[in-house]
DNA sequence: AGTGGTCGCTAAACTGATTTAGCAGAGCAT
DNA sequence: ATGCTCTGCTAAATCAGTTTAGCGACCACT
């Protein structure tokens, strides 16, 4: 790959000067005393022999890659990946970085073998990165350099960006005020494991948490709350279908992510009722289904590729070792409506 | 990152050896004539200091990188970028490799920067891969060393990896056939531009033509064509409700992507009709929301993640020139049944 | 005794950049 | 004439590996 290509020495004897000077007109480094005219010349002659320098020769001296490390549990499950490797390889282009990217998928051997591979090349970083906002460890080998935590934090008071799920759900059960419903709002999704452990999710408490300071401000309790053992279709349609039995029918649900408000559709499909005439929904993430979903599911949009950008920024230029916590916007889609009367 | 490594100088000292020696031994080097003893004493030496060599003065030499360029147009957009890129990271780990990533979004200026900035870093190789399986065309920098199309092809004779579209689509109507459905078959997600222009899309065309020709064999030919402007839910809805105006209902539909399925079982919902008892529908792709309808629907799964290895083995392992097509694997979900009577 | 071959190992060159230390010449003051 | 400073530039070391060329000791054979 890239063999013949023209080397400092070439542009240094093109131009008739030393390979120093060079170095030091192309790097543009300050207080030299090369005149305008060696300027022109090293310019010249590199323009002409289309000079790009080996980086692998620059970095055994320098010891700067221009390459940040990207090590994430696991990138394939969630298609929310994609996005926080845009937002980090937009970042980086505008740095002039790349991006080196590694899977541990959560087991201790490929995460050792990962680790080992990003450092054998002498990345200037290492963003290492959760698909679910959730606390972990991170290996101690990775500490000698920069290191940003992304949808995660740590004990090891590294710099974090996670969203801001608090807010969330205030921002969710606020929507749902606005538009009059008090006493017949439900939550479907509750989970005492992803709840208490953080190792597990940070989401599911900080989103419940603002939904009830929210909720509390407005001196409003929820109608119901319903268990999930997984947030997957299958368990909103179960929890809606549960709901729906109920003896006091709900006039707004709020469902902890946007792949239970889908069960939840089609619970309410089935059972004849609309969305949002009989029932309001409002939701988390914005999954593309959102946007797919008959009435449009209103929902706070993880933030995925803000969040990339984000970490690629601390990274690169330092900055606050308090979590950073990015805002997740509200879609406004037709699944609101006031209640009924 | 990485300060104070121990080096190969440290090593060979403390076997009290060359570099020349460490280097042969530690490199499994055939035909040295090196005493027993002395690999002993290198291999221990390398690990008791935790020696682990630099990369960036190894490939200064050597000119190899052990890392692979994955260069794709766009990887945020669709869901199944993360499956490609992790089926190349795993294939890529067996033969220690790592990936550098970087993205182009169809943009000129974006690709001769990417382009750029791997072959500064020395990678061995580049995989181009496009998110809709296309036809394109490879900037002529990266021609110096060996390039893999992934989802891909051009005119350069490239190796290339396709998922096998029109097999996929033999699949499809086959299943119909096979369990009784003739003569009432429709097709959903026909488009002129997809079908005609290979720099936008090959699986229409292919999947059109595996389609027709699985039909042709049992002599059966279809009952309606709908042509979507796009492969979205709105458009597959709109052929729905367009199918169940005409006069003969379908028994069976055939949409040429899962997000047209969704759009049609929205339709079919509202129409009061149910899946698979009025009507059978069969699809392509395998998106996550697949398996989250009600009834599940069956799919022919895209094999990104096979499709993701078999490019990286294709580039590492050379091999074959002519495209390399990896099969559509049948999900088989409760969407079908055999016609009413 | 001289020649040749094998064994076990090493010195030094090499990769392509950056960086340190310093040299030659001009201008100026003493 | 001497010393000093400033200007404009360069030689050589350095980073950490790989690779080439070859050295000294020992043995066998004629």
């Amino acid at each position: 790959m890239g063999s013949n290509r023209a080397t400092l020495a070439d542009v240094a004897r093109r131009a008739g000067l030393s390979k120093t000077a060079a170095s030091m007109v192309l790097n543009g480094r300050e207080g030299t005393r090369l005149s305008a005219e060696a300027h022109q010349r090293v310019f010249a002659a590199a323009e002409e022999l289309g000079y790009r320098p080996n980086l692998a020769a620059r970095s055994l001296r320098t010891r700067k890659t221009a390459t940040i490390a990207f090590v994430s549990d696991i990138v394939a499950t969630t298609r929310f990946a994609g996005d926080l490797i845009r937002g980090a390889l937009d970042a980086a282009r505008e740095r002039d970085h790349v991006l080196l990217i590694t899977e541990t998928q959560g087991d201790a051997t490929f995460e050792q073998y990962a680790i080992e591979a990003v450092l054998d090349r002498q990345v200037d970083g290492v963003i290492y990165a959760a698909m679910a906002t959730r606390r972990l460890t991170v290996p101690p080998a990775i500490l000698g350099g920069p290191v940003v935590l992304l949808n995660a934090t740590s004990s090891d008071g590294l710099p974090s960006v996670l969203p801001d799920d608090d807010r969330a759900g205030r921002t969710a059960a606020n929507t749902l005020l606005e538009l009059g419903h008090r006493d017949a709002i439900a939550l479907i999704g509750r989970n005492r494991l992803k709840e208490d452990d953080p190792e597990v999710s940070l989401a599911a408490r900080a989103r419940l948490h603002g939904i009830r300071q929210a909720l509390g401000d407005a001196d409003v309790s929820l109608l119901a709350e319903c268990f999930c053992t997984e947030w997957l279709p299958e368990h909103g349609y179960a929890a809606m279908r549960g709901l729906l039995g109920r003896s006091t029918r709900p006039s707004a649900v709020i469902c902890m992510n946007d792949r239970l408000a889908f069960g939840a559709y089609q619970a309410l499909g089935e059972a004849g009722l609309t969305v949002p005439e009989d029932i309001s929904v409002i939701s988390f993430d914005d999954d593309p289904i959102a946007a797919w979903l008959r009435p449009g599911l209103a929902t706070t949009a993880l933030p995925h590729e803000q969040m990339g950008r984000r970490a690629v920024e601390l990274l690169l230029d330092g900055g606050v070792t308090e979590p950073s916590l990015v805002p997740m916007p509200l879609r406004r889609r037709k699944s609101l409506a006031p209640p009924a009367q």
